[in-house]
DNA sequence: GCAAAAGTGTTACTTTTACACCCATGC
DNA sequence: GCATGGGTGTAAAAGTAACACTTTTGC
């Protein structure tokens, strides 16, 4: 066998768009069921790759922020033959029928282990797999149950990330090149799930001197225009390293 | 087979003992060598189980604070095989050939996911494992060099632990029942690495509420006694879950 | 002019830092 | 007495929080 037994990567990929934070789910190519992008894991590739690999299918990416957070190995970890019809017949087994190799590979305990990535929705083009129709941006907050474990997954993918938080490229990562102070602030309230006080923000980001301000923005809204700002990426590096310290 | 194939637990067992933070290492049955504690997982066991059977099979020690920290899955991670003595052979030779099964076992490419443990030093009797003569506890300042990658698994473990450092009970399973604030505080500068004022330390600490004072602490030394404190477990639990924010 | 959002200012309050100072203890 | 470590005091600096004020923009 070609594939690492037993063993299987999904990766949480999260964007920015219309200030929203959202994640990447597929859409199962029988019934109306959501996952979590994931694959399988070569012999002889390491599981970082496997995770890159999937990205890279997904979203046709390269090079993003990609950084493991959980292994998951519950013994009753359910498997893609516990999603059953009124019936009770697996549903699986439309797919089984056509590939009777994988579908008995799949009948193994697998154990998971979980990334999560940051990438630019602009930029990614999203292709389906061989299990699901379709992909999809949906917003955090308003997920649909997943299959199997997944949203047990995301829920500890979000834990983790808001525990790392200052140790992570998020507002690099999920912003575009230029972008204003509210950009940033919707960014960081949706992560932390808590509204912040726009003036006190705007001062504690500055301070932490990694912007370069750039020129005005016109919105074309009847309001003044903010400026925008990119990261100083060599300060920034520099202070990730020590941690962001803001909240 | 009964084992999980090509999957194993590795665990970061710490504990605090003379005012220094020290890890437990396994000193292998043939040549000067040290590894981590480790163990497979049942085909039916939950890798959390897995660590915490090896925890107990090594210390006699349950119900500790024991968490999953990272899964190390490199294509090229060595084996007990790659150990050679300084004629090429390899070492681990000696112990295959006593069990032709399990050598073989290990021929594979196998994964591991590191678990961290805080543990009582007093309260812990250890236990060599098949492949080890005896356990040691060592100071993580001078650790020697580890066989195959676990080295880096302890540098990475200890990255971690400074990462969710404010999210870990890591005073309240590492100090005994009672201690005194410069327990606490040598503590803290064994994890993070630097010195603390001492003055400004026992203040800020005191003032996150969670300690009772108890008597004060007759040393015999020429000095002036401490109080010994405890902690409140409900203050602490609640403040761990929105994070002690210390440093 | 007006509403809306942006940028800056103000003020009271808390926290941090770097010490200094006195206290208790055993020799 | 004296060295040593423990507990508390203090004053300057820095940071925080809440809110007010002014500016800019399109209608």
């Amino acid at each position: 066998n070609e594939y690492q037994p037993g063993h299987s990567v999904d990766c949480a990929i999260f964007g920015y768009q219309d200030q929203e934070l959202k994640i990447l789910l597929m859409k199962m190519n029988f019934g109306e069921f959501y996952t979590l992008p994931g694959g399988f894991i070569k012999i002889d590739e390491h599981i970082d790759a496997a995770a890159q690999r999937v990205l890279y299918d997904r979203t046709g990416l390269k090079d993003l922020f990609l950084e493991q957070f959980y292994t998951f190995g519950a013994k009753e970890r359910p498997t893609l033959w516990d999603i059953k019809n009124e019936k009770g017949e697996p549903l699986f087994q439309q797919v089984s029928e056509v590939n009777s190799k994988f579908a008995k590979w799949l009948e193994n305990r697998f154990i998971t282990t979980g990334y999560f990535a940051f990438v630019d929705i602009e930029k990614a083009e999203l292709t389906p797999d061989m299990t699901s129709d379709s992909c999809h941006w949906v917003n955090v907050d308003h997920l649909p149950e997943l299959l199997l474990d997944h949203s047990f997954i995301v829920q500890k993918c979000l834990e983790q990330i808001r525990i790392q938080l200052n140790y992570l490229p998020i507002s690099k990562s999920l912003l575009p090149e230029a972008f204003t102070m509210q950009d940033v602030q919707k960014l960081y309230e949706a992560i932390l799930g808590i509204k912040l006080v726009r003036s006190n923000f705007q001062r504690k980001f500055l301070k932490l001197d990694i912007l370069i301000r750039l020129e005005k923005k016109m919105t074309g809204a009847s309001n003044k225009a903010p400026y925008l700002y990119m990261f100083d990426e060599e300060k920034y590096n520099a202070l990730l390293q020590k941690g962001i310290g803001l909240f």
